[in-house]
DNA sequence: CGGCCTGTTTCCAA
DNA sequence: CTTGGAAACAGGCC
């Protein structure tokens, strides 16, 4: 369920065995995933030790000792997962990380969208992909000037992960819910006001959704997304929210609240 | 069977 | 060249 929130959760749970052993072995199920050169992912990686890992937006990297990343990108149905030898492997592994201590990480990947990848260095990386920086640190003058400069639908320009990066789709809802703007308003008609709020609501959205490792059934009552997912109402107002379709993605808003 | 889904990339038109 | 919007990608679930 890869968006900022839950790739950090990630990240914190490959953290918990990632660098006790070296990779003995890696082992490629499904050739779609693997973005760069297999034979050049295999010498890169084998008998290397995990050192480090860094996250920006929803991509997350794990840096080996000789200074490559290894990078996970989890599409809409990735996760990581660790087994032991003895236990079934994973259903939909798509790349197996085998360690000398017999432990294995899976790179899980229900529908293909996910993807694995050497880095060279993250810096070339978010240069050659438009990868901006982490939303969690972007400014709230960067963040309202991006805004400012684009005539798409706010949803859509939230989702955009050249300028800040890790909004997805139930996180832009829940934002534009809490601002009490409609996602279909333009984004360079908002307000000075309008993109303060927005810009609070989304710092606040993500830390809570980070602090709860986004693990949506401890989201304060507040959240509209527990409804969202429950085909529920308005946690304001009562009123049944509404489904709508904006930049093609499933949208749901409350239409007393998010009038204008 | 049709519709839906937490994401990105690619293609086309303006 | 930039921007916005739609389609494509894949698999499982209801």
């Amino acid at each position: 369920m890869p968006e900022l929130p839950e790739v950090e959760a990630y990240r914190m749970y490959v953290e918990t065995a990632l660098f006790e052993s070296p990779i003995q072995k890696v082992e490629l199920l499904r050739e779609k995933v693997m973005k760069s050169d297999w034979k050049e992912f295999k010498k890169q990686t084998e008998g290397q030790r995990f050192i480090s890992t860094k996250r920006i937006g929803k991509y997350l990297f794990m840096q080996l000792e000789n200074k490559k990343w290894v990078l996970f990108h989890f599409g809409m149905t990735g996760k990581p997962e660790f087994y032991q030898s003895k236990e079934v492997q994973p259903k939909h592994s798509r790349l197996i990380i085998h360690f000398e201590s017999g432990l294995k990480l899976s790179f899980v990947c229900m529908r293909l969208f996910g993807r694995v990848e050497l880095v060279n260095s993250i810096e070339q990386y978010q240069k050659e992909h438009k990868l901006g920086i982490d939303a969690l640190e972007v400014s709230q003058s960067d963040f309202s000037d991006y805004l400012s400069s684009r005539k798409a639908a706010v949803k859509t320009v939230l989702l955009h992960q050249n300028a800040f990066a890790g909004v997805g789709n139930w996180i832009a809802d829940e934002v534009l819910f809490q601002s009490e703007i409609h996602p279909e308003i333009r984004a360079h008609k908002l307000t000075k006001k309008q993109l303060e709020r927005i810009y609070d609501d989304l710092q606040e959205v993500l830390k809570i959704a980070v602090q709860k490792q986004a693990n949506y059934h401890e989201f304060p009552e507040h959240f509209m997304v527990k409804e969202r997912w429950g085909d529920g109402n308005c946690p304001k107002c009562g009123e049944e929210l509404k489904r709508i379709v904006v930049g093609g993605r499933g949208t749901y808003l409350c239409e007393n609240e998010q009038a204008g």
